[in-house]
DNA sequence: ATAAGTTACAACCAAATGGTTGTAGATATG
DNA sequence: CATATCTACAACCATTTGGTTGTAACTTAT
């Protein structure tokens, strides 16, 4: 196990995969600003429907976003559970690929710096 | 501009589909314990020299790792600078994406309206 | 009831991805 | 020198990806 994570591995592949993608993190943003159907955001880009409908499947399969039915739309949402456990994945990604051995004493070790400039 | 990062779009795609993938994950880790040739490392794998070898170019490629000459062989080691802007980039998204409003943020932006008035 | 709006999904296509084998060029070692 | 080791890279292949168009179903409005 690299990284002790509730992540799986599969998801872990799913969320970087989700995320490698502009227009994908370009939705994310769209939809931080407030629920938008799948029309909605295909209006904002220049492609087909469907193409933005895949996209938006990508992502809810990754469960960084949420989909809920409101009459014949469904409005999309962003997931913040995801996005906080995605950014504290790769900060223990980081801590472990770069031998820092925990939060504490990286802050031990700037202090220290600090006061030796 | 999404995120104010010193990133370019296409470096971000690049860095998040390199981190898609379990093998380069691996990859990530094994090497952050210490150099290694890309023969060391295709020795660790069921897959053939040159996947690896591809595997070690999409995380060149990232700026994930560096190689560095040593006689006939190529020593792999990761980035941690490139590892660090990542986390931080994925970061600032979390706070973007969610509207987070925390202390650094707030910090900075009542600095802002004192330079403002 | 009809029409318009919204979504789902299938079928298709070109390009990218993740793997393979094979070949060739350096570099080290007997 | 001859041979083994290490890397680069081309060619190939199957699958996935990111896009398209088209069709069908459901919901709302006229």
């Amino acid at each position: 196990m690299p990284v002790k994570n509730e992540f799986e591995e599969e998801q872990i592949d799913l969320l970087f995969h989700a995320l490698s993608d502009r227009t994908r993190r370009d939705i994310m943003g769209k939809v931080s600003e407030g629920e938008q159907s799948i029309s909605d955001l295909a209006r904002q880009y220049e492609m087909s429907f469907a193409a933005i409908q895949k996209h938006v499947s990508v992502l809810e399969k990754a469960s960084l976003i949420t989909k809920r039915v409101e009459g014949r739309q469904k409005l999309v949402s962003n997931n913040p559970e995801t996005l906080r456990r995605a950014t504290e994945l790769l900060a223990d990604y980081e801590r472990i690929w770069t031998h820092r051995i925990d939060a504490i004493g990286r802050i031990l070790d700037e202090e220290q710096e600090r006061k030796e400039q």
